[in-house]
Parts: C-alpha cells; structure tokens; sequence
DNA sequence: GGCGAAAATTGGTCTGACCACTTGACCAAA
DNA sequence: TTTGGTCAAGTGGTCAGACCAATTTTCGCC
C-alpha cells in the first residue's frame, strides 16, 4: 500500500468536521440552534477565531445558517445545497446516454436557430480542437469547448448548465479508471471527423442532422469505450 | 410588490466576491499566486481575520488552494469543482424545456424497465402527493420525490443526477419571483391527475404513453407558468 | 559551483477588545 | 387589551497585535 501524504489537517476543518458529524448524528437537527461562538470555542479548547473559520466552511457548504445577532442554524436539508448528488459517481455508459438525449436535442435547437455569433462560436471552438489534436495536446478542454459552445447555441441556459454537469461527471471515480486506458491521439481524429459532421449539418440549418450527427458522435464514443474496456478486463 | 427581506452581506462574503472576480477576468491565472494575507488585507483595508475568513471560503469552493509557509494560489480548474453553474439561474421556461426532454427519457425507461420495488416506490411517492395535497400541505417536496422516482426506475444514475439538479433550480430567483404567484392547491389537484396518467403508463408497461404523458403533463405545467406570468405582468 | 545554516516570508492560531444586530422583558400611551 | 417604545443581555462581526510553525530565500563557506 502506498503511503499517504500525510497532511496536519487544519484547525478549523477538524472543528468544522466535528460539527458535521454531530449534525449527521442527528446531536443537532435541522433548525436547531449551536451554542454561541463563545461557548463552542470553550468547549472545544480553541479560540474564537478558529471556531468562526470552521462555520464559515461549513455555511459555505451549505450546513449551516448564520443570523446575525441571533446565533447558528442547522440548514433545513430542503434549502441545502445538493451538490453532494453531482460530485461524479455515474458509469461512463450512463453519462453517454444521457448526453446522446441531451446533446442530440442541443444540437439540433443550434441547427434552427443559432445566431451568426453562435455559429462563429462553434465553427471557431472546433477549429481550435483540430489545431491541439494535431500538436497532439490533450483535447478534452477543447472537446469540452465544443460541446458547451452547441449547447449554448440552442439558446437555453439550462442545456447548457446540463451539459457541463455531465462533462464534468468524468472527474468520478469509474470514469478515471476507464480513461487511464484511453489513448487519446488516436481517438481525437476520429472525434474531430465526427465533429465536423455535425458543424456541418448546424450550419446548413439541418436540425434533423445535426441531431443525427450529435447522437452518431456519441453512438462512436460509447463503442470505443466499450472497445478499451473490453481489452482492458 | 412584496417587500424583499434585505440582506447585508457579511465581509468575508464581499472579499470573496472580489478575489472570485479577479480570477474569473483573468487577473490571476491558474497556479498563479495570490499577495500574501497580510498585503491583501492592506490592500482591502480590512483587517487579516476577515481576509482569512474570505480565502477559507474561496478554498471550500474549490477555488483557491493554500499552502502553508508558501502561499496562496489559484486552483486548477481541472479539479475545481463546477458548482457555481449550478446555482439556479436558469429561468422557468427553459428548465421546463429541459425537462420535457429528459423527464419524458426517464419516464418511457422507467416504462420499459422498471422492476417491482421501483414501480413500488413511484406510485407510493405518487400516492403520498397525494394525501398531501388533500390535506393543503406544500406538496413541492412530494412532487420533486415523484419525479426523482420515476428517473431512478430509468435505471441510469446520471439521469437522476440532472432530474434532481433541474428540480433544484427553483432556488434560483427567477424561478422564486414566479413561484410566490403560484396557487399551489388549486394546481396540485391538475398536476395529481397528470401525474396519475404518467404512473398508469409506466405500471401498464406502455414506454411511448409513459413519455408522451410525462410531456404533456410538462407542457401544463409550462402553460400554468404562462398563466401566470401574463396574470402578473 | 555546490551546500548548509541563518534570515525573511508566509500561513496558522490565539487573546482581548469593541461594534452592530437580535431578542425578549418591561412599561407607557392609546 | 393593544400598540409602540425603551432598555439590557446575548450573539455574531470585525479589528489589532502578537507569537508559532512551515517554507522559501539569502548568503557565507567550502
């Protein structure tokens, strides 16, 4: 077993953890009021100033609510933040699926009706793919790029923000597993060929092909995933 | 107008905004290093521990990376988390848009391949909305528990992910302005009857009635909002 | 030129203080 | 009884200055 960098946790991410299990313990229940500053630095041995550091991370982590002159709130788990559900834990397989409904769709809102801006966007974002694929640099920003600037063309912020929660599910776990394997220089040529396919058909306002075009794209990616998957188990 | 509950923001939260800004213009780079807390609190005119309290929140938020007896530095986007496109400011409509597309997905999935204890648990969320809204409760949170049930018997983890991020963004304050008009028990009994339509679908195994269902039942509630806002407008 | 110790720099934590806001009790006027 | 005002206690917000520990830089020595 390879040895852990071991790392002195801060002062204040100890405290804040501590609050946290007590919070998950049901010690403290949604609504219910800490004891004042004051009182938790005492209990805990360490200063004021810690203490405040430690609620602070946590009101940024959405645990928390602090009302000035009144005291410290646990959240209502309602109002919390869920980023807990994003932070990447679904199976390649699953993200391509849903990017093949998502990205399909965007594609072809672009085809109807992206502006001349949008489409320089697009054109421009794929140029740029081609140009890093070719010094063989590592393409996923640009390919991250590409995509975004479609979605963004279809003129809804809401497939745009769906887009780039899904890219960014390749931070999870099994998806860098699988993308240790991958090798990219042979992979960017095909995907800039798909790629191109579908700016075509965008900017011939085809919708019905650029969403075709998108799906294949995707259709592509999930058979070369399985392919090195395959080879890998 | 209703008067807005106003909200003096904390320093700590007004430094962060600004160092926040500062990296989004560029102004630092990633990997770049930020002035030491003390120049920064200088700078600022404010003293160290609200600088402290502002970095310790930027660095929960992935945004800044601090080494001790070195320095402060800009993160790597690479492992930033991306939570800030997150936060609702996608409007109604376009979020109705994005459901209509996906939810429809989830619903015909769930049609196709649900097993026992999935169709189980979405017709008791059903069947729990509605005892809720017979008795006049806010019946949103059995409502978002209907949907995210329907998306988990689609069986792809990701999809649920984005039914749930999409649900969320009724935090954000276009969705919020919207809501406060809203007749929640008079659009409950429509929206039971809708969803009613959606379950018999899925439990009848039928995937084009489960996802033709769910659409209409989003291009209601779509109309509703229209209502609505030309009501108010 | 290379190396090692001293010095400077930087974040980590603490103490104690004062300010601003919230809350609830109490009281006076309507 | 109700309404509004006043006041004191409690709480979070902010500040100044200090010292410690880790890191980086400097610089003299070999």
């Amino acid at each position: 077993m390879p040895l852990q960098a071991l790392e002195p946790r801060r002062l204040y991410r100890q405290i804040a953890d501590q609050i946290s299990v007590l919070i998950d313990d049901g010690e403290y229940t949604p609504g219910a009021r800490l004891p004042a500053e004051r009182d938790l630095a005492k209990q805990l041995g360490v200063s004021r100033p810690s203490v405040r550091e430690a609620l602070i991370a946590l009101e940024v982590e959405g645990l928390l609510d602090v009302r000035v002159g009144s005291g410290i709130y646990v959240a209502d788990p309602a109002k919390r933040r869920r980023n807990d559900a994003l932070q990447g834990d679904s199976g390649p397989f699953e993200v391509i699926h849903a990017r093949w409904l998502i990205e399909g769709e965007c594609a072809a809102l672009a085809a109807k009706g992206a502006n001349p801006a949008q489409l320089r966007a697009i054109r421009e974002a794929h140029a740029n793919m081609v140009k890093e694929s070719k010094r063989h640099h590592n393409p996923l920003d640009a390919d991250r790029l590409f995509h975004v600037r479609i979605a963004e063309a279809s003129g809804n912020s809401a497939l745009v923000m769906l887009v780039q929660v899904l890219w960014d599910q390749r931070m999870g776990p099994l998806y860098r597993s699988l993308e240790l394997k991958l090798e990219y220089p042979k992979m960017a040529a095909e995907t800039v060929r798909e790629h191109q396919a579908i700016v075509s058909a965008i900017v011939r306002r085809d919708p019905r092909a650029a969403r075709s075009a998108m799906r294949r794209h995707m259709d592509q990616t999930h058979n070369r995933y399985i392919k090195e998957w395959s080879v890998a188990n």
